[in-house]
DNA sequence: GGGTTTGTTGAATGATCATTCAAGTATATA
DNA sequence: TATATACTTGAATGATCATTCAACAAACCC
């Protein structure tokens, strides 16, 4: 009986996290959806609300894309492999329209004014610790790293450390690509005993 | 002949500066401003021009007060002591009203709308990072650190490494001081070659 | 103390914001 | 082919945005 929607979901939402993560969430506005998207108002809020829903469906699947590269990065590199090759993969991925860490991005811009985004983007970070944490662990049993410093503090200076190289990475003006080296680098030499 | 301005430009823009880099740049409305700075339409134009060229000015004083803060303490603890003590001190300072760099707020909100004042936060990066070089030099004279790596390296390093910091402390729930003190552990491991 | 100059006030401006909704359109079933 | 059921369209909404400006008030010089 109905009309099928003209449109694949999946696709707008992966368009929309592409606007989103280059301009922000108030930097945003509902033409550059409607643009970007190719959609009319009143298809946008049938399909996805408002813009804020839409955000965070946006948040969300850049979580599980993250993931899914990182699971990538073990099979092929293992754990210890997989943390230092993830470092190189988001400043050098062309595929990516910005070089920071869309959670760094929403928490810096919403978490001064209270607004809900931003805890969910603190919630994605603390998802993405405790996935560095299960993969420092996994090196720690391999024998790659040593256990002198349990794998969440690992995971947690890793976490802080990406997220320093990829605002780094944001100015332009600085060579990203070695300062990703460096900090792998730390990886080996800093945490393992032979 | 003429009549005087009833408030202090320096404490308004000192609060200007506190509302911008808690609010960022668009969550900051002239509302917020007028009832901030206790300043209506008119007076606020007078004094400062517009929104952006505050937001500018506010940067820069940003800037000039983390340069004299690193200065004091340079001047007790000595070159290495002071970058240490540094990243302590902007994750422990309550009279900050936020964890994260506002310089690192300004670029991540705007770079991705090529707003200009998110180069003028590069600029000061910048700024920031040759100060940094100049001290990592001073300690390599004072052979509290080595040179195996150039100061500029270094710097860039610390620098990413202090973003980064600013950036978890913002979350709130991670221990920021602990994490300001590994990267201070690192300085003296990681550097010093006796 | 009058006149001039400058600061202050707050209403008005036009743009843009996210969102709503009624009218129109296309499709799939019957 | 008729009809029901969605999707699509775009004008309208009311709020809020940064900014302007004309009227008003205060302070300093002569």
């Amino acid at each position: 009986m109905p009309r099928t929607a003209s449109f694949d979901r999946n696709a707008l939402i992966a368009k929309a996290r592409e606007i989103f993560w280059q301009k922000g969430w108030a930097g945003t506005s509902m033409k550059d959806l409607e643009r970007g998207l190719g959609l009319h108002p009143g298809s946008f809020y049938a399909a996805f609300g408002s813009k804020d829903a839409l955000y965070e469906l946006t948040l969300d699947r850049y979580v599980e894309e993250g993931q899914a590269r990182l699971d990538q990065l073990v099979q092929t590199h293992g754990a210890l492999g997989a943390l230092k090759a993830y470092l190189r993969s988001v400043v050098e991925d062309s595929a990516m329209p910005v070089r920071a860490c869309m959670l760094s991005k929403t928490l810096l811009e919403l978490s001064g004014q209270d607004n809900q985004l931003a805890s969910r983007a603190k919630q994605h970070m603390a998802t993405m610790e405790a996935r560095f944490a299960s993969l420092f662990a996994q090196a720690q049993d391999e024998g790659d790293i040593d256990k002198g410093m349990s794998a969440e503090k690992r995971a947690r200076r890793f976490q802080s450390d990406l997220m320093g190289l990829r605002v780094s990475a944001e100015r332009g003006d600085i060579d990203a690509l070695e300062l990703a080296d460096e900090i792998a680098a730390d990886l080996d030499r800093n945490h393992f005993k032979s």
